[in-house]
DNA sequence: TGCCCGGTCAATCAAAAGATTGATGTCGCG
DNA sequence: CGCGACATCAATCTTTTGATTGACCGGGCA
């Protein structure tokens, strides 16, 4: 993908000016990088990775309320032949995301409270073509690896997201046609999938994992 | 503070390498401002701030657990006399965070996908003595002074933002030192305020009107 | 000076939520 | 067919939460 000898072509896609100028002033200033474009949302992003030619595009994950995710943006870059590596600069290290991001086709996964060396290193290696990922993101991997997958069921997700919407078991359970004691049980099964005990910190946690929308 | 002519002397205060790097890309370049220092902690700003001479402080809010919080930070700084105007520079815009920050003395609150332009126009709004608010943090506080039917007191945010993070009334007792009857006072004032019964639809509620952070 | 508000705390009762155990029916799969 | 996963429901008990009432203190303000 990249001739040695050639610098390696980079999108930026990150909504914050700020960190759009980071990235640029730490990697512009390796002599083998050269950021060729800089998008502000994720559709642009998209369309900059499709029209011209890139080696490798770092992209952040949240995009503003209501913009399109990085994820979506990650597969429907990755889902073209030819296509650039993409690297995942998040600031959190969820579970949910890192998976995400894996899955749409991320060759990467940096957190952006990295030190710049790490950041350029990364680039370099999803140049090469190999995978990259951040010495804590790869720890949370483990971790998952050795926990086996808690995946909640639609019907838990159901109600998980009517808890979050603050509904009672009571109303929860008119809403789904159930009884309290059906309530109950999925949230006893949720609680535990989680990690949690307690409504709040189940929501608190499926909102940090993306479980539910809000 | 800041004689005419001389440049703005500027302290960077955030723990993310590529924000600050992105920060002196954007701020360097102003010919009347100068980057004298780089924190990338809390402590290490107030260190910094008390043994050199700056006219503003760009202050992050948020430097990873267990740290010391932007707020502390920036309360600490502004106690001194002749003591440099602090800027909150965060990503989120929940009142309890600008509430926070206003009263621990800092001089503006920016949010970081803000355009460069509105970034140098605050720091010299600042370095002259005067207040810098980002136009979407100044329209929610105009919101909430129009509104005072619903206005949360700084307690209550910050209780009702414990309560979203999951935390039970035990918990939040012992994290703000208050016993958890002086917890339950503050739950049925923000219970009424807000119109709900519960708390979890009292964080679903805070949640829409972005009350809390999350 | 007196008053209100914000923050603190206590005691009590009622309601909701959580823990535990156990049971039934359906469906897909080897 | 038997087995496991999912969904449903019941009964019981403990813990947490919410409702209500009342009280004290400090600061700001008329």
């Amino acid at each position: 993908m990249t001739r040695p000898g050639a610098p390696v072509r980079l999108l930026l896609a990150d909504d914050h000016p700020v960190v759009r100028a980071g990235l640029r002033a730490v990697l512009d200033t390796e002599e083998d990088f050269v950021v060729v474009a800089e998008a502000a949302t994720a559709e642009r992003a998209v369309e900059l990775a499709a029209a011209d030619d890139f080696d490798v595009v770092l992209m952040d994950l949240q995009f503003g309320p209501g913009r399109m995710h990085g994820c979506e943006a990650t597969a429907a870059i990755t889902a073209r032949t030819g296509a650039p590596r993409v690297l995942v600069l998040t600031t959190y290290d969820t579970d949910a995301d890192i998976l995400a991001a894996v899955e749409a086709g991320a060759s990467g996964y940096l957190l952006k409270d990295a030190p710049p060396e790490e950041l350029s290193g990364a680039v370099r290696t999803a140049a090469a073509g190999q995978s990259a990922l951040a010495p804590a993101v790869a720890h949370r991997l483990m971790d998952r690896m050795r926990t086996p997958a808690q995946a909640l069921t639609r019907r838990e997700l159901e109600v998980l997201q009517l808890v979050g919407d603050g509904l009672s078991n009571q109303q929860i359970s008119k809403q789904l046609f159930l009884s309290q004691a059906t309530v109950k049980t999925h949230l006893v099964h949720i609680y535990a999938k989680l990690g949690v005990d307690s409504r709040t910190s189940a929501v608190a946690a499926a909102t940090v994992r993306r479980l539910i929308r809000r």
